[in-house]
DNA sequence: GTCAAAATCACTCAAAAGTATGAGCTAAAT
DNA sequence: ATTTAGCTCATACTTTTGAGTGATTTTGAC
């Protein structure tokens, strides 16, 4: 705990450290200087520079540096799917129309879609006929670019 | 010209300029010191105090902005699709094969895409017969997919 | 229980897609 | 010069797809 005041206030206490050993020095050579009664612009001039150059240390020091924040747009492949329920809903589809759609887009024809999903031909027919309509299409390659525009499918 | 160069030195004249200032004012309050006859700390307590404000002036002056660079990374989806050179020779497709293909994504008929590239509908034919050969699928929506899957197209 | 939507299926007809085969023409490679 | 690959087109035929219509059954909501 102690260890961790010092660090946090290291700046501060070394601050303190020098100023006091600065002015003890000064204190020393002002003895001097009235022992050997040296001229009064000397002690003055190299005060002048002692702080000059803490002012410069304690500027450096202080200085907190400028945050300059840069996004860098970093081209991320994803597979970020997201079934769009709202053109669904919007286009009136309903499960099973979606069902064939899936199918259909996997390339699969309207005999085996029928036989996966355990119907008639026709009844797959049906469907798709409803699903062009409902997706203002003519052919199926259009529905399924369609659906994969809206999200309907990945 | 004389203007220019005034500008160009800005900085170092205006530090002469302070600095003269600075000593003359020095003398100015020694002088007084001298008269009133007042204690030398005090002096030179002033003189510390200026000369470090004219530390820190100087230091802020000179000493380039610190720049910390914050680096923040966005995740973009990018549109990157790269044309599949190598799988479009692995499988020997040709020049206008891939353009029947294209056209067959985007979910023409064999009779819209005849049109659009001034060709026969017989012609379209053979070329989807041969496509779906070097695809090795069985119909156009098969090809689509398997063509996207093969990033022949986008 | 009624009603509406959804799902199922059938039938017909037409259009489009796909298969098979053959052939001419051109440009590039051997 | 000959071969080869690619593009073109045609004819004949089959399969699939799609449009149109109508009907029955299921299901969920009110």
């Amino acid at each position: 705990m102690i260890l961790n005041f010092i660090n946090k206030n290291r700046d501060t206490i070394l601050y303190g450290i020098s100023l006091a050993f600065l002015l003890f020095f000064l204190k020393w050579i002002e003895l001097r200087f009235i022992i050997i009664n040296h001229t009064f612009e000397i002690y003055a001039g190299i005060i002048a520079v002692l702080f000059t150059a803490l002012g410069i240390w304690l500027a450096l020091k202080l200085n907190k540096p400028k945050v300059e924040t840069k996004i860098i747009e970093k081209a991320v492949s994803v597979n970020d799917f997201s079934f769009n329920e709202a053109a669904m809903t919007d286009l009136g589809l309903s499960k099973r129309e979606l069902d064939v759609l899936q199918l259909m887009a996997e390339g699969l024809s309207n005999q085996e879609i029928a036989e996966r999903l355990f119907v008639s031909l026709n009844t797959i027919k049906t469907h798709t006929s409803n699903l062009f309509e409902k997706l203002d299409v003519k052919r199926r390659t259009q529905a399924v670019e369609k659906a994969k525009r809206l999200s309907l499918i990945p």
